[in-house]
RNA sequence: GGCAUCGUGGCCGAGUGGCUAGGCGCAGCUCUGCAAAAGCUUGUACAACGGUUCGAAUCCGUUCGAUGCCUCCA
């Protein structure tokens, strides 16, 4: 029996507005697809925590037992700057910039992406499709969507046609609109172009001659527009309908609403049964983009090198720090709140550490298999991290007090303890007890253990002084010497 | 202006129609040569105003405020 026969997980659907009983279309299998980012210039913290919940989401998929093909794409092309005639690609905009060729732009910033992805401890997903590579999918589904009546080309661009497909769908199922809002709400003329609507979007977009981005197609030498790569992709790798699409809270609308649009016109099917959306990790308390230069780079955070935050913060704290609050709820990222929660991603590790060490009795104090249940149910309301963490304190708790003697534990409980506390914090959180080489380490270990000989000696004699230099000279390395009762041990900061 | 989400104790951040999440900080205690670490104890918070209810911070309404989307954005 697989884990995820036992655990019944809810998840919150944006499409409903409600939590769910998740239940897969094939048993045991899941399909999920994320919006990836436009590798036009470094990923920033915002991004980071957009995939980062995804990740925690593939990673508990998977702790359960599920198959899951994860699908998160990479756009290279076809993202406007912006919506009016002369709209420019970013990656080509970017080029022109720097007067690099396009796929230079696109190396340059997935390869940041990656690298970016790997410290966070990041799963790679199942499959990273890019726009560029299929183009041909793309046109298609235009193809098919114009054949269907719900599209329009006017001087080599296609446009879906909102109006025509609100007749007989609901467009804005997703974000809540009406179309009829939409359009009362935009009177303003915006700049002159070929659309019907101006709630139409562009399926196909033609080129002009100075753009470098291009590919031909039935309308003419053109790219394809935003929205259509993820169905293309979406529909290509995980079929018409599958389980889960995720994304962050922003891309709702437009990009969403239209996605579901895009397959409804195409083969009539709502292509997702569970919509997941995070929110925005804010920075001084403004939504960070990009666009806006509001923004934080996470090597910037990792070095230590900006001008918001007082230290630098290891990749491991980061995300802990991220999966501390859930992520539906917007998180505010400021200086004293991370290291607050530095201190407690410290007090994990250091327990975790501990626990190995631990002496067994013949019966357990508290009820661990209770404990680990309660673990599972944090994760199954929703994936709710915040809740997971609050009980791993629990435990931490514990370990503590079975450390001082006060509490006590058997083998078996033991080994389930430790178990669970790896599953949850290396497995499913993704989470990491930094730690040098194994030599380094170990090398490390002497020589404190050389400088613990000494103070204690230093101490034996009264010769205060020495022991204390001793002591506080480490911790100003960073060393912190613990004395117990059963002699002196030691973390890193 | 429209739509959406939200407003929790010193800070961060969960949650729920009645049974004090958790982390950090502060204070006291235990331990210690003094400390640190660790443990224990302590916090009657839920934007404001009305309403529903035996009972609401949790449901409804209004107001105020924040953020997001409505144009590119994770």
């Amino acid at each position: 029996m697989q884990l995820y026969e036992q655990q019944k997980l809810k998840v919150h659907n944006s499409l409903t507005g409600k939590k769910e009983l998740f239940t897969s279309l094939n048993s045991g299998h899941i399909g999920m697809y994320v919006c990836g980012p436009t590798v036009y210039s470094n990923v920033h913290l915002g991004n980071c925590r957009t995939f980062m919940s995804f990740d925690m989401i593939f990673r508990y998929f998977k702790h359960l037992g599920y198959k899951v093909r994860y699908v998160r794409n990479i756009t290279d092309a076809g993202h406007l700057v912006d919506d009016a005639e002369d709209g420019e690609d970013k990656i080509a905009k970017k080029a022109r910039l720097e007067q690099l060729e396009p796929m230079e732009v696109v190396q340059r910033y997935t390869v940041d992406f990656h690298n970016i992805l790997e410290k966070f401890n990041f799963l790679p997903p199942s499959i990273e499709p890019t726009a560029t590579g299929h183009i041909i999918e793309q046109i298609e589904i235009i193809k098919v969507i114009i054949e269907k009546g719900y599209a329009y080309e006017i001087n080599g661009s296609v446009y879906f046609d909102v109006v025509k497909f609100n007749e007989t769908n609901d467009y804005g199922q997703l974000s809540g609109r009406k179309l009829e809002d939409m359009i009362a709400n935009t009177r303003e003329l915006t700049a002159q172009n070929d659309k019907r609507s101006p709630q139409d979007f562009a399926l196909w977009k033609k080129a002009e001659p100075q753009h470098i981005m291009r590919w031909p197609s039935p309308w003419g030498d053109g790219f394809p527009g935003w929205h259509l790569e993820c169905t293309a992709m979406s529909t290509k790798y995980l079929g018409e309908t599958f389980d889960i699409h995720g994304g962050g809270m922003d891309l709702k609308f437009p990009h969403h609403e239209c996605e579901i649009a895009q397959a409804e016109a195409s083969n009539g099917k709502s292509p997702v049964q569970y919509w997941l959306h995070t929110n925005m990790l804010t920075l001084n308390g403004k939504k960070m983009a990009k666009s806006t230069g509001n923004s934080i780079l996470p090597d910037e955070i990792f070095s230590g090198n900006n001008e918001v935050l007082s230290k630098a913060f290891s990749p491991p704290m980061v995300r802990f720090f991220m999966m501390q609050a859930h992520y539906t709820s917007i998180l505010d990222i400021s200086n004293v709140a991370l290291l607050a929660s530095e201190k407690g991603f410290n007090k994990l590790m250091e327990a975790i550490n501990t626990l190995d060490g631990l002496s067994t009795a013949k019966e357990t104090k508290f009820n661990v298999l209770t404990w680990k249940q309660s673990c599972y149910d944090a994760m199954n309301d929703d994936f709710n991290t915040p809740i997971l963490i609050a009980k791993l304190f629990d435990a931490v708790k514990h370990i503590n007090l079975i450390k001082e003697g006060k509490e006590f534990i058997n083998v078996s409980d033991k080994a389930l303890l430790k178990e669970t506390i790896h599953n949850f914090v290396f497995e499913v959180l993704g989470l990491e007890n930094k730690k040098s080489s194994a030599a380094d380490t170990e090398k490390l270990n002497g020589t404190v253990a050389l400088l613990i000989q000494l103070r204690k000696a230093a101490r034996e004699n009264k010769d205060f002084a020495t022991s204390d230099s001793i002591r506080d000279q480490l911790v100003a390395l960073g060393i912190q010497l613990k004395d117990g009762k059963e002699g002196t041990s030691f973390s890193i900061s």
